[in-house]
DNA sequence: TTTAGTACACTTTTT
DNA sequence: GTGTACTAAA
């Protein structure tokens, strides 16, 4: 590791006092975290469980762990400090505490993740009748949970705001008894673990004290990303009083104590979420004599990286000026790759290519897609395997997120807590055990009147004999199944054990085998993989629980390998990374920005600080690109280039898409000479990374090129449209000129001119000669198809 | 009660 | 294109 700039060397030797760093990308913020701590330990002979770090995901809390674990002296490692994000630290103070809240919940509580959450708010939506398209459980549900972290009571919720909608009040009918239902079921949210562990802190000062005594040193990683909840949370322990009680700064106060937080307002990229950039601008205010030190040198990325992530972030209004220098040695580096493809499919082949391309030339070059959605990763996927490439994927469905790794856990939950209504509603009839709907139907109208949980309600009406004998009997084989595994727990098995008697015991696994399906031999592998994780987790010396609020607690996110050569993630997971080579993809208005995003100026911005954040991994080599049109929920539309890609100064780029393309290279002077540099690296490889690679030349001239291009001469259809990106195919073919009948000035790509639409774009060609269709994309009109003799065009 | 088939709604971003 | 929710039939 390479030693610490001044500024850096600051940072870690502030230890006492309230500090401030405002750390660029790349600038080392975690290596600044670790030395710091490692400093905390070893030359300030602090204690280590007398320190807390705080992180946003269990992938930074790891990282930092290890990072730390390796720094460290091991005769000073008698302790661990606590590296945590802030909702285990949460669960962790709650799990010891929570009974002293007197508000009814216990120890063993359960976490509602977010489908659980849904599962609930569809559950009382359909309850309390509502029942429209105006109104879903995942809008009602964003609804309440931005009102929680605003502390809005259900009560109030009805009455915000100038008039009381019936959007609104039916919210807040959902909201009060959504509240209800998790109270009762012993169940926390993702909200409520924050909101309540802020609570407890605030009305039990023991509680308080003890976290306030014991955490000396606190630090906050990517402050900017806090919101109002996590930021009181903070304050409660590092303060020892909340926030609003003024500031406390006694003298004498910060003697041998911290508060460190480190963050990027540029990189502020989950106000969605409700974070809130202004408790970062605020905090020299509400810490008075906070010392500040700007972090800007950054050792991660190129100049031409650096200036492309920098003159992005200039066109932001809410900012404080920052600019990131690179390192000398780290030179001016690649241009930008550009390339405009035709289609998402077209797009995808570009990366692949060029991934294949670097793997060839340095195998173990790290490189990253960087997609908005995770909806896009699907082509590059396809398009990766197509080849051969291994990669990793991010995101999406999670391991934990799987219907029968969840069923599993849900048995779990239930028999460490049986008043987990949704849980119970999830397994009872998984695998089918003949209690169908009916006997639901007839168990939740009880339930409502009864005012208990699902279980005690089934209890009951097993004993009153209140349904069928039949399904009597399917309830009491329930209950007795969910009481075994309750046993199990109470007489303390090992954790392995409790997992399998979950997945054997209950007919699950029995009932997938005898499914005999490919689908059912996959759930079934998943599941010996649920159970291989609880015989890791055993010998990490987890207990059942801590086992369960890790499902519940583990991010996409976390499924990141460092050594995978090849990652497919979103620029949000991709936070805090780096790789050599990135690709960001799929820079269109509507997905980069985000449509959702396009009708205020604030969350412009902070796409915008998304695309600096995408920039600013990159250390060696971008990529930018972009496809001209996209099947959007199934349908094809056109597409408009992003504005950040105006934004970026043409002299960083080189374009390489193979015809003319968009960002104005064409009206630049510069244009011959992109184009022609483009040109000459497909067929002259003038550059090293070039080389050895059969990219250009080879693929193309396979036979698959040529049977493409007699595809498209039949005229057979879109999907078999080359595009202009794939013209090199027809190039190579030597059959540029028949490539369509209709005279060059109609081929895919060509600019034309129309007297009522203006320029345009061809971008697809069907048939040939003067009844040759054409479909011509005219900004500002959209795409339009015409029958070639009837038009007249020129060329532009 | 279960299952198979079809309509449908859906896509930001995540702890 | 895809996963889920509802409906009709076994």
């Amino acid at each position: 590791m390479m030693n610490l700039n001044p500024k850096q060397q600051e940072a870690v030797e502030t230890i006492e006092g309230s500090l401030l760093v405002l750390a660029g990308a790349g600038s080392g913020k975690t290596r600044v975290i670790t030395h710091r701590i490692v400093h905390l330990i070893e030359q300030a002979g602090v204690p280590p469980w007398k320190i807390l770090a705080v992180t946003f995901t269990n992938k930074a809390a790891g990282e930092m762990k290890s990072r730390v674990e390796a720094t460290l002296d091991s005769e000073l490692r008698t302790s661990s400090p606590l590296i945590s994000t802030f909702h285990s630290l949460c669960v962790r103070i709650l799990r010891r505490n929570v009974e002293s809240l007197n508000a009814g919940y216990t120890r063993n509580f359960t976490i509602y993740d977010q489908d659980d959450q849904v599962r609930l708010v569809r559950q009382i939506m359909k309850e309390l009748d509502i029942d429209d398209k105006s109104l879903t459980a995942r809008q009602a549900l964003g609804a309440i949970s931005s009102a929680k972290n605003r502390g809005t009571l259900p009560a109030a919720y009805a009455n915000q705001g100038e008039h009381v909608t019936e959007r609104n009040e039916r919210i807040a009918r959902i909201f009060k008894l959504y509240e209800e239902r998790l109270k009762k079921a012993n169940a926390f949210d993702f909200d409520d673990l924050l909101i309540r562990a802020v609570e407890l802190l605030r009305r039990v000062p023991e509680v308080r004290q003890y976290y306030h005594d014991r955490f000396r040193h606190v630090m906050i990683d990517e402050f900017q990303d806090t919101n109002g909840i996590q930021y009181d949370l903070a304050h409660l322990i590092a303060v020892g009083s909340a926030r609003k009680d003024g500031a406390v700064n006694p003298a004498g106060f910060w003697h041998e104590r911290s508060l460190c937080v480190v963050g990027d307002i540029d990189q502020s990229i989950y106000s969605f979420r409700g974070s809130d950039f202004n408790i970062i601008l605020g905090f020299q205010h509400d810490f008075a004599g906070t010392k500040i030190i700007k972090l800007e040198q950054n050792y991660r990325s190129t100049q031409t990286i650096l200036d492309a992530a920098n003159k992005i972030i200039e066109c932001n209004r809410q900012r404080l000026p920052k600019t990131l220098y690179a390192t000398e040695e780290l030179g001016q580096g690649e241009k930008i790759g550009y390339y405009q493809a035709y289609d998402a499919e077209g797009e995808a082949r570009f990366v692949t290519d060029r991934i294949a391309d670097h793997q060839r030339q340095t195998p173990d070059l790290r490189s990253v897609v960087l997609y908005r959605t995770n909806a896009q990763s699907r082509l590059f996927e396809e398009a990766l395997r197509r080849r051969g490439i291994a990669y990793n994927i991010v995101g999406g469905f999670s391991f934990y997120d799987r219907a029968e790794v969840k069923d599993i856990i849900a048995y779990l939950k239930l028999a460490m807590n049986p008043r987990d209504d949704i849980a119970m509603a999830r397994v009872i009839n998984s695998p089918p055990r003949g209690i169908g709907k009916t006997t639901i139907d007839v168990l939740q109208s009880k339930q409502r009147d009864l005012g208990v949980s699902l279980w005690e309600t089934v209890e009951l009406a097993v004993a009153n004999r209140a349904v069928g004998p039949r399904a009597t009997s399917a309830l009491e084989g329930f209950t007795h199944i969910i009481k075994g595994l309750g046993d199990r727990v109470v007489e303390a098995q090992p954790l392995s054990e409790i997992v399998r008697a979950a997945t054997l015991d209950t007919g699950y696994v029995r009932s997938l085998e005898e499914e005999k399906t490919v689908e059912a031999e996959g759930r079934l592998l998943n599941i010996e993989e649920l159970v291989t994780a609880a015989v890791e987790a055993e010998e990490h010396g987890e207990s059942l629980q801590d086992f369960i609020d890790h499902a519940a607690l583990v991010s996409d996110t976390d499924q990141y390998k460092a050594d995978a050569r090849v990652t497919l993630m979103t620029m949000h997971s991709a936070k805090g990374l780096e790789f050599p080579i990135v690709f960001i993809v799929g820079t269109e208005e509507g997905l980069f920005p985000h449509s959702r995003a396009l009708a205020s100026e604030e969350d412009l911005e902070e796409e915008r600080r998304l695309c600096y954040v995408a920039i600013t991994r990159a250390q060696q080599q971008l990529y930018i690109t972009h496809a001209m049109q996209r099947r959007i929920f199934g349908e094809e539309d056109v597409t408009e280039p992003s504005r950040f890609l105006n934004e970026l100064p043409l002299e960083l780029m080189q374009n390489l898409s193979s015809g003319p393309s968009w960002l104005g290279f064409a009206e630049r002077p510069e244009t011959r000479h992109n184009r022609e540099a483009a040109a000459a690296m497909r067929s002259e490889s003038p550059r090293p990374v070039k080389k050895t690679s059969n990219y250009a030349g080879k693929t193309y001239n396979s036979v698959e090129g040529v049977r493409e291009f007699f595809k498209r001469r039949s005229g057979s259809g879109a999907e078999t449209q080359p595009s202009r990106t794939e013209r090199p195919k027809s190039r190579e073919a030597g059959a540029d000129s028949a490539a369509s009948g209709s005279g060059s000035q109609f081929r895919v790509g060509a600019r034309v001119k129309h007297e009522k639409y203006g320029t345009g774009v061809v971008l697809r060609t069907e048939g040939a000669g003067e009844d040759a269709k054409l479909t011509i994309s005219f900004p500002g009109y959209g795409q339009k198809k015409f029958v070639a003799k009837f038009v007249s065009l020129e060329k532009a």
